[in-house]
DNA sequence: CGGCATGTTGAAACGTTTCAACGAGAGTGG
DNA sequence: CCACTCTCGTTGAAACGTTTCAACATGCCG
């Protein structure tokens, strides 16, 4: 079915000299332009705030992993394109959410903006460096992969043995919500396309599976990229498997 | 269709005193009967060797993760049951794989004797010890980790989108194989069932799709638990999609 | 207001699951 | 050594859910 995927590589001029970061690691602070810390926050603190659009490309899996990322504003997802054109998108991350640092030497996927995005960019050698340098900061790098694996271990466990009703209620229940008048709102940072591709499912299934939710009360969608919660017992039970 | 699930808690009498461990951390060592080291070794070195039978239960998700293992012989399986009594493996762990080290507090899946095994257990205390002694030890500890959440994140790939003739295609291809007369030999370590929750499957749909790659001369089933890989280059193709 | 990407719905085809029955192999005791 | 039993693996046929292909609706931006 090989669909039109973005490629547009994010050819970014303000990347400083990598092989002089990679000679002079201690250096990395210097060109500083954005300091970012609060209470629960990971290693990557120092580096520069950069902005990409909508479906641009951060990084390819396969390239060489030079930094580490961490989510300013906007949502980013990380995915794996297959021979056929389809695509499993393996995570997502949000504001304060730090990426492009699980692996050793090269990014074990290809990252990109679902919408507007903006991110701290840091050399990982940086990284790693104030890593050795304070075991609070590298306890703080231990305790995100850790996050990542059981993420994904959750992730496992859903695509294995889920109907798509459940995925779609499983999903929608991890976001952040807030109370409205009719129940509680879920602003979507992405789109149907990105949706099935996260659940492993073909965008008609994500929708057939939401009308019914929404035939059925139980959500709401006044918006395309927002859903509201109107049962939100109901769509546990779909969840956990304990109602159809 | 809930099917029965052995339960056994392996009620391991050696266990030491966890509170003095916890106390004094630097201890660990002296009790060691059992050292473990190898050029790609990870952080695991030191321990005492356990054995359990088949189907025992090495330790339950949401336990407090005193212990992390190393597997010396045999396999283990990582596993999360859900409310229906149906079961997902989320990783097996063969000989020299670390495992109960992937999270921070509580142990995220639990983890079983697929056969008889036995395991180097060491108190994670102690390898965190090690871990914040020396920076080696604490970069394999890091890499173990990137490792698992690869792994993890292909896992997703396969049950995102690939069919079960693919999926059995694909997992007989990521064990080691070596050459017999007609081919490469496989020895799997587990059962149909287990296979089967590994990859998302029915025992059924696993065994359809075994017999329809033997019909087909691709494999062969010597013995349960032996495959011969006849043609590991249309298996291949079968994994990647490029083939039926 | 067009034009294009994104989202929605329908009907048939397809693959997986379910339920049921049967076969094969390992271990035990006569 | 055979018969017995129990677990594990295999096969068949119908039911079920998801995908596919096609058409159409909606929203967004120039």
């Amino acid at each position: 079915m090989l669909r039109k995927l973005s490629a547009t590589f994010h050819d970014s001029e303000d990347v400083p000299a990598v092989n002089e970061l990679v000679s002079r690691p201690a250096s990395c602070a210097r060109g500083c332009r954005f300091f970012h810390h609060d209470a629960e926050t990971e290693p990557v603190e120092f580096g520069i705030v950069i902005r990409f659009a909508r479906n641009e490309t951060i990084y390819v899996k396969g390239g060489k992993a030079f930094y580490a990322y961490k989510v300013v504003e906007g949502a980013v997802r990380l995915s794996r394109v297959f021979a056929d054109g389809r695509r499993q998108i393996v995570n997502f991350h949000q504001p304060g959410d730090i990426f492009g640092f699980e692996t050793a030497e090269e990014y074990s996927s290809t990252a990109e903006a679902v919408s507007e995005v903006a991110v701290l960019r840091c050399p990982r050698i940086c990284v790693m460096h104030f890593s050795s340098a304070d075991p609070e900061v590298n306890r703080r790098r231990l305790h995100m992969l850790s996050r990542s694996l059981n993420a994904a271990e959750r992730h496992v466990a859903m695509l294995g043995h889920q109907s798509a009703r459940q995925r779609i209620a499983t999903f929608f229940l991890t976001f952040e919500r807030y109370e409205v008048g009719n129940g509680y709102a879920v602003d979507l940072p992405l789109g149907r396309q990105d949706i099935a591709d996260y659940l492993g499912l073909t965008i008609e299934t994500t929708c057939r599976a939401m009308s019914d939710l929404k035939r059925r009360q139980i959500i709401d969608t006044p918006t395309r990229r927002q859903i509201v919660i109107r049962d939100s017992v109901s769509l546990t039970a779909i969840s956990e498997g304990l109602a159809a």
